[in-house]
Parts: structure tokens; sequence; C-alpha cells
RNA sequence: GGGCGGUUAGCUCAGUGGUAGAGCACUUCGUUCACACCGAAGGGGUCACUGGUUCAAGUCCAGUACCGCCCACCA
């Protein structure tokens, strides 16, 4: 091994391609490689078909990355499952962009046509996604890829819809939906999000039909009025009394409607009066509900172009907004304007298309929620699946009490096509295929024309990706996968659906723990966005800083906090660890030359301490894995290796290492440790730690870390008395380099002597760390300045380098430091009901530091004295 | 309007009742052959505010302010 030769700067590039290619080769991702009866299962979360790696992904499929190496090295049969979804919207529109690119639409081509279309992009250029994952070094089964429209995972969604139908969970009904016009297909509620922009409010009055006068509304949707069937005041509203039960004359067209009382309308807004729209507004849908008018005959002024419809009419054929503006005009002549003010109106906005949505009453495909929920309300409520962070449990249950009945339908031609069939005379069945159907109805059919939410088909996921419905060895193994690592935004959409679809088809949760990571801001907490120019390329920094510092760079930051931020700042520290690690290594592995694996003998304080350190990290790192804390892992390691291993043991060991007669012992700790370390980091930087594991000597070139067993400590190096012992050495150090730099001495200097007064260890280590050719247990005759840790005092002659004034200061800082520090603890004690009240061992302790304090004072007051007389 | 978080050193954040912590930044010193992407030492905090519980509160309770997110509503 000459690694002198080495860089040293650690290279990621070609180490961490070298290293996945070899685990691809040997298969460890496959369970195959090595089987347990203990068994650890992820399905990951599906990212979108079309889509790209973010910030967002680098975090939640690293965060899997590191459970799954982790729960490989206890030992357990490992599956962690990709694949991809066919995220019907968004691949839709991709394929339109590029037809609009030749000037077509989908309609040019054709439903088939347009179909085979998208399939060929998605097998050309769809699931980039997942190459871009390997860059990042995850070890999940590819052999196991699947697609939410593979074959058999379509069978599965077909045969939960038609259960559903079946048991009539699933029902057609017109209701108002959020009508996207740009993609001209209904989206669900939580696909749409709410903006402010600035635009009118319009004061139109409505006259009263015996022309006795009219009624003001205010209304930001001119072009709605078309279809208005009342105008709607508050019971309680005595503006209105004499007027309730009037007919008023809908202008612009030639209908009568009536005045009505209803709940609904605010008294303190406007006039009062609401116009009711029902085919074109949630809350008018109600109102007429409410009145009780007939769903199928409601007036509609707005097709599914957001077109008006008014035949007859000038505004017929127009597009929403100009319409808007012609009636507006219109209404105007007519001299039915009040007023027009500037006004914030909230839209909903479609977020696959930021189109606005236009409510629109429409012929759906519904599932009601209430029965399937329950059994998964109670699922959480019991602990069966528990939510990490615990306070996500609430968000989610508060959710599922108040769930409403879900849009399934989607009047796209990408995606599940629902698999109803009609006949002529308008009997519907549900089948598999339309040959089924035909069979069920008795007659040839024709199919529904409308896709399924791709949400429908991600519900699913843990188990249809195992095989169902077919009874594979695979789903008997694997289900209920372990943990769910998810973004807080898709409680709602998607994990509350899986544990729903779990509950019901599989009788069982699809897993124990859903563990909500943090969403990933930029550097200045602003959310990472494309659009808003905020977004960062993961594979860029990748490239620059190497795979394992930017997971370590985001794992370091994810506890159980709600948001982490990322900038060049992190990755630049996690690089830097990296590099510590590749140096130390090199270190390591050029003092280990005529190494041999023997018992670990003629322990050392030093020795003891760092191995009882090592304990120490390793179940630091345990724990806060078990509780889905990469925070406090990264932390633990990244404290063990830098601080204790490298700033400490190494520095300590030296001296042992550079002599043929002591070097055993230490090269044997030293393999130890950096053993450990490689397999404890493993997980969280996988390629470093492979590479430098198989430097080591005696590893076997055929084996890998994830293969290798976790570190187990014996229990002898468990919290050893030497992390005490090692701690106050640490402290006289520390004290000892203070004076020697506040008296201008070299740290590089090695001086002739330290006192060391009151200690009655070993003093070697002291010597070496702090700088000395010997401790002497005296006080000095000569010139000498002191310090007191922990009870010892150390004294370092200074003759001739020492300012009399200037020390005298200096122990004049120190004597009120020690006395701030005193009075409080004092006035505790002198407290009656603390010393009565308060645990034993806190009034001990307060008492020995007083004890200890007032002596450090009287030396100080011994040292002051001295220099005054100086 | 309802809910969930947050407010601790210049910055980013740990800290589940007992002497306020880390990393970065800063100051000073240092290239002694693992590492300057480094080492050593140091300075720096009324723990947002107000009350309460307690011998003891950054920590528990109540309220206030500001920030973030989610849900609902908005003619």
């Amino acid at each position: 091994m000459t690694d002198s030769t080495l860089s040293t700067r650690y290279d990621p590039k070609q180490v961490e391609e070298k290293w996945y290619r070899n685990w691809e080769f040997a298969g460890l991702f496959r369970p195959e490689y090595r089987r347990s009866d203990r068994r650890y299962c992820i399905t990951i979360p599906p990212p979108n078909v079309t889509g790209s790696l973010h910030m967002g992904h680098a975090l939640c499929y690293s965060i899997q990355d590191v459970l799954g190496r982790w729960k490989r090295m206890q030992g357990f049969e490992v599956l962690v499952l990709p694949g991809t979804d066919h995220a019907g919207i968004a691949t839709q529109k991709v394929v339109e962009a590029q037809l609009k690119a030749e000037g077509k639409t989908r309609f040019d081509l054709g439903r088939e046509l347009f179909v085979d279309r998208v399939w060929k992009w998605k097998d050309e250029s769809g699931g980039t996604i997942l190459k871009q994952f390997k860059r990042l070094g995850f070890a999940y089964d590819w052999s196991r890829e699947r697609f939410t429209m593979d074959p058999a995972y379509h069978d599965a969604v077909l045969k939960v819809f038609i259960d559903w139908y079946e048991r009539g969970l699933i029902y057609r009904g017109k209701r108002i939906v959020n009508w996207d016009p740009g993609l001209k297909t209904s989206v669900s509620d939580i696909e749409v999000y709410d903006e402010v922009r600035r635009g009118k409010l319009y004061h139109f009055k409505y006259p009263l039909a015996d022309g006795s006068g009219h009624v003001v509304i205010a209304t930001t949707r001119p072009e709605t009025m078309l279809a208005d069937v009342a105008v709607a005041v508050n019971p309680k509203d005595a503006r209105y009394k004499n007027l309730t039960g009037k007919m008023l004359r809908l202008p612009l067209t030639d209908r009568e409607i009536p005045l009505i009382l209803d709940e609904y309308p605010d008294p303190e807004f406007g006039s009062g009066a609401v116009k009711i729209t029902p085919a074109h507004d949630p809350n008018d849908y109600e109102v007429g509900m409410r009145m009780g008018i007939d769903i199928n005959t409601v007036p509609v002024c707005i097709d599914e172009n957001a077109k008006v419809i008014a035949e007859g009419t000038p505004f017929h054929g127009l597009d929403r907004y100009e319409a808007r503006k012609r009636i507006v005009a219109e209404m105007e002549a007519q001299g039915l304007v009040e007023k027009i003010e500037d006004y914030d109106i909230p839209l909903k906005i479609s977020d696959r298309s930021g189109q606005v949505i236009e409510p629109l009453l429409s012929e759906q495909w519904f599932c009601r929620m209430k029965a399937l929920a329950a059994p998964a309300i109670e699922a959480v409520r019991s602990g069966n699946v528990k939510f990490t962070p615990e306070r996500y449990t609430d968000v989610y249950l508060s959710w599922m009490e108040n769930i409403r009945d879900w849009c399934l339908s989607r009047q796209l031609w990408w995606g599940h096509r629902v698999p109803v069939y009609y006949t002529d005379d308008g009997t519907a069945v549900a089948a598999m295929n339309e040959r089924e159907a035909e069979v069920k109805a008795g007659k040839p059919v024709t199919a529904d024309p409308d896709v399924l939410d791709t949400w429908f088909s991600s519900a699913l996921w843990p188990f249809a990706t195992l095989g169902w419905p077919e009874e594979t060895d695979t789903l008997r193994d694997y289900y209920p996968t372990n943990v769910l690592v998810t973004a807080r935004d898709i409680i709602y959409l998607w994990v509350a659906r899986m544990i729903m679809d779990g509950l019901d088809q599989m009788k069982e949760v699809p897993f124990r723990d859903v563990y909500v990571y943090a969403t990933v801001l930029t550097d200045d907490g602003k959310r990472m966005s494309k659009s808003l120019g905020t977004g960062v390329d993961p594979l860029a920094y990748i490239d620059n800083f190497g795979a394992d510092a930017m997971r370590f760079s985001l794992l370091v930051q994810t506890g159980h906090n709600q948001e982490i931020r990322f900038g060049d700042k992190r990755i630049e520290e996690a690089r830097n660890f990296c590099n510590k690690i590749w140096n130390a290594s090199r270190f390591v592995l050029m003092n280990l030359e005529g190494y041999e694996h023997g018992e670990l003998t003629d322990l050392k304080l030093e020795d003891k301490w760092i191995l009882s350190r090592l304990y120490g990290c390793s179940k630091a790192v345990n724990d806060a894995l078990k509780n889905y804390n990469m925070m406090d892992a990264c932390k633990a390691l990244n404290e063990f290796f830098w601080s204790d291993f490298c700033d400490w043991y190494i520095e300590i060991v030296k001296s042992r290492l550079a002599d043929n007669a002591s070097r055993v012992t230490p090269q044997r700790v030293l393999y130890t440790c950096m053993d450990s370390f490689c397999r404890l980091m493993h997980p969280f930087m996988p390629h470093i730690t492979e590479e430098i594991w198989h430097k080591l000597p005696g590893v076997d070139d055929g084996a890998f870390l994830d293969y290798v067993d976790w570190p187990e400590a014996p229990e002898e190096w468990h919290d050893s008395p030497a992390e005490a012992e090692m701690a106050i050495r640490q402290e006289i150090v520390r004290s000892a380099r203070n004076l020697r730099q506040e008296f201008g001495l070299s740290p590089g200097l090695v001086l002739p002597t330290l006192h060391v007064v009151g200690f009655d260890g070993d003093t070697e280590m002291i010597r070496t760390q702090a700088r000395f050719e010997k401790i002497e247990e005296s006080t000095p005759h000569a010139v000498h300045v002191s310090s007191t840790v922990e009870g010892v005092d150390i004294h370092l002659p200074v003759e001739g380098l020492v300012d009399p004034a200037k020390e005298l200061a200096r122990l004049e800082k120190e004597m009120t430091k020690l006395q701030e520090e005193l009075k409080p603890i004092r006035a505790r004690l002198d407290n009656p009901s603390f010393v009565e009240r308060a645990k034993p061992e806190i009034v001990e302790r307060d008492q020995q530091a007083v004890g200890s304090l007032e002596a450090q004072i009287d030396k100080m007051n011994t040292r002051i004295s001295q220099f005054r007389a100086m």
C-alpha cells in the first residue's frame, strides 16, 4: 500500500462509478443475494415517469437507501422495490406539447394512436429519473422495477374498481367538478391550489319583474349570470323582508327568477343578495339542491372549452373572458351596472396546467369514502400504523374524519380506463374487458371513455407491485411492508389511500411506519421550484462534490423537523467530511504496515477510551435510525470520527506507532475503529466507505459492506471508565494549550516542563499532546502562570515572557468569572426549600461545585497577590 | 375561520425540568511528513414577549406577537 502517492483529496467520481458497477454486477440489491427469515421491505414512492431528479427526491430516496442498507447489515433479507408512476396528466401533457410543436392536437391523432404515442415516449424517454437515482448509489432491486401501467398492475387496478363497483362503493353522479379547460378534464380538490388575483367585482341591478325596483347582486364572474336560477338572501336580512318570493327579470335573457331565502348569503357582504348559478359554482349547487331544482334541467352557460353557451344571444360561442367583457358592456348599456370595484379574487388554479379552474356540472365517477376510511382511521388510532414525527397523526386523522367522496374519473386518454361498459339502453356493467362485459350484459356494449385518477392506481402500490392479485411468494414474504417514506404534501393524496386500499383488499395495513421527511428549501428559505428559478440540480452537485457528500449534506439536517435548507455551504461541509475520512484512512493505511489480526490486548487508556466511544457511536447511530432520525445518526458519526478519532486518538497514538515495539496494539485499535466506522458510515456514504474498507488488510475482494455485520461491541467497551479518565486529561491538555497560546508560545514548540499538581494518573498523554519534554508534580519556583481545571493545578514556567500587569489583568478577569459562577449556586444552597425538596444528588452536586469554586478562588487570590508583589 | 409547526450565538440548527450546545462564520496562533477541503486556542446568547406551575423553566401550562405550512371559505 503506497498511499503516500495518492491524492490528499478524495476524488468521488471514479470511486462511485466503480462500486456501483460492482454492486450491480454482484447482484447485491436483490434479496436473493442472501436469504433470511427476517425480512424488510420498502416499496419506494414511484416518481412520475416524466420526472427528473430534484432535491426532495435526493433526500427521500437517500433515506430509504440508508434504511435498506442498515437492515441488510443487521442480517435482514431486504427488498427495496423501485418503480415509476404513469402520472396521467403530467405524461399526457408532455406528449401533447410535442404534438403542439407539430401543429397537431391529440384529437387529430385519435385516442388509439395518441395512447400508442405516449407509450412510445414512455419506452424511449420515460423513467430517466431512475437512472439518475443510480448516481446517488441507491441499492434498490432494479430487477423488480414496476410501472403503474404494467399489464399485471393494470389488472390489479381494474379488479379493485370492479370490486368496489359491485359493492356499491362507486357511483356515477352529476356534480360540480374542478374543470381544467386547458387539459379538458376534471381534477380533484387536492390537485388545485388557491391564488388571489387582482380583478373586478361587478355590482349588477336585477330588476323586479313587476317593475317596482331592483335588487343589486355582486359577482366576479358576470358570464355565469346567463345560467342563474335565483337570487338568494339570508332570512335574517331585514332589507329584503318585503321582497321575498317576488320574481326578478334576469337581464340579457327572457327568463324570470325568484328571490329566495337561504342561509348561504352573508348579509355583511355587498348587498347581501347573491345570484345563484347551480351549474357553475359549488356553493350555488348546494343552494340549488336545497331549492329542489332538477339537476338534469338546470341551465348551463359554459362548456368544457370554457366557452359560453347561450344560443340565440351574441355571447354564444365566446371565450369566457371575452363574454365577460361583452356582458358587462351590455349591462352598462342597459343601465344595469351599479358599480364596478377593484377586487382581489380568490381563484382555484389547476396544479397541472396553471389554468384557472372552471367549476362545471358534469357526469363523473365517484367513490364513497366513509366506509373505506373507518378501518384506516382505526389502524392509525390503535398504533397499527405509526407516523413519525407523531404530529402528522393528527393531520391524517382530521382529514380522514372529514373525508369526502372522491371523484375518480378524468377526461384524459392516458391512464387506466374506467372498466365500465354501457349497452344501448344505458345499462352499465363493470368488467375486466369488453368481452367479459358483453357476456355480463348479454348484448353489445361500448366502453366508458374516461380514465381513472392516477392516485387510484398509486393507492395499490404496496401490494400490486408485489404481485397482487396473484398470491405470489413475493407478496406473501413482503406484505405488509415496513415503512413508507414520504413528503407531507401527499399524506391525503396518497398515504391515506394506500392505508384504505391495503386494509380493504389485503385485510392488513400496507406498512407499519410512515416517516414524513422535511421539505428541502433553498439556503435562504425559499421553496425550491423550477418555475421560480429557485430549483437546484442534484446531479450538478453530485458531479462537483460526489454522491456521498450530496447524501450526507441532506441527511445530516434531517431529523423530525419539517424543513431543511440546502446550499453550497452545506454540501461543502459534507465534502470536507468525506475528505477528512479519506485522509484519516490514508494515515491509518500507511500505519498498518506489517499488520496482523489479533486480540486486542495491552490496552492503554486511550485505546479503551476510543473503543468505548466507538461503542457509544454505534449505539447512537442504531437508536437514531430506529427513530428515523438521520440527523442524530450523522452527527454521532461525524463527532466520533472527526473529534474523537482524528483529533485525539490518532494524535495520541502517533508516538506509539513510530516505535515497532509499541505499535501492535494501536495498529489493532486503528484497524478496529476504521473497520467499524466504515460499517457504521456505510448506509449514509456507501461509496467512500466501500472503497476504504476494501483497502484494509485482510478484507476479501468478494465481500461487501452491505452484507457484513453491523458492529457489535463487546461488553467491556460499553461506557468504559476510560471515558471519564480521558475527559479530565483532555481538559488539562486544553488548559495547557490555552496558557501556551496566551503567552505566545508556539503550538509546535516542545517546551521543557509542565507542572501538574493534584493529578495522580498517568500523564504521558498530557505530555505529548500539550507538547512538553516532561511533566513534574510540583509547583515551580521560577515565575510561572497557572490554571486550575477539575481540581488539578497546572503551572507553566514563563520566566521572561510574562508582563506582570497583563497577567494580573488576566487573573482578575478569571477571578470575576469564578465569582459570577459561584453566585447563583450559593444562592440556591442558601434557599432552604431547595435543599429540602431538590433531589439529593442535585444538592450534593451543588455543594461540591461550591467547594471546588471556593478552592479555585483561594488559589486565584494567592496567584493575584504573587503578581501584585512583583 | 380551523389545525399543525417554528421563534435558542452573526447564519443554519440540536437541546423531554437540574451549571446554555454543535457546525459554519469571526478573532488569534500554527504548514510538526494523514488532511489548509487541516490543526490549536478563543470571543460571542435576558433561549420572541407576558403571566403561571415548580425548590428549580430554553424545557411544563395559559396567553400575546411575528414567521412557515396544511385544511375550509371568500357573491
